[in-house]
DNA sequence: TTGACATGCAACCAAATGGTTGCATATTAG
DNA sequence: CTAATATGCAACCATTTGGTTGCATGTCAA
């Protein structure tokens, strides 16, 4: 657990994430495009990440897949968070999201 | 939300909250008991606890009392998990819960 | 086969982090 | 009032962290 703590606590990291959040199975270089840093340096973040186990890979040839696993992180939640309490902060937070969208 | 991902990043103020969520509103002096650091050492990470805002006090007299808040902490799950995949997850992890009971 | 492309490994460096010690301040009990 | 108790602040230090550059390896296409 303590790894996957760490693998979040970075922002370049949690970048990387939101990215396979929001399209999954990216290669190396599909996940470099548009970054400030080099692509040495978003390897290592993604091995941080994958020996977290919050990233998977998998080879294809010469690429490497990169796959989000959202199991490690919905664990953190768990620990400090009572069953009927996640429940209510669910129910809240989907309440804020629908009000926010009504705002535009 | 930096603050929020950096304050769990340590196994230390991560005790200290295990600490606040079975016992809540500890002085700093309880939360010291036992542990093999300073007090200082716990100043400071109840500190940037309370920054992230993960943690909120209340001043009684000479004693500054320590409360866990969880919202925040739900927030996370909810950047990377989506609805029903929460749902399923949640739903996950009771039953993993309750078979590891009947372990027992 | 050979060159171009995709990724891997290692040494090195500046900045952030977690811890310490020493001293200061504020509140309560006798 | 005074001494003990509870917490606050600051300087300092070792280690970790996030980044770089340079070179190595592996795979596909012409």
């Amino acid at each position: 657990m303590d790894a996957v703590f760490k693998a979040l606590a970075d922002e370049s990291r949690r970048h990387l994430l939101d990215r396979l959040h929001h399209k999954n199975a990216q290669t190396l270089g599909e996940l470099c495009e548009g970054l400030s840093m080099s692509r040495q340096a978003v390897t290592k973040h993604l091995g941080i990440l994958e020996g977290a186990g919050v990233v998977v890979t998998k080879r294809q040839g010469r690429e490497k897949l990169h796959f989000i696993n959202p199991v490690p992180i919905n664990e953190i939640a768990e620990r400090w968070i009572g069953k009927f309490e996640r429940a209510r902060l669910a129910a809240l937070s989907d309440l804020k999201r629908k009000l926010e969208r009504e705002d535009k």
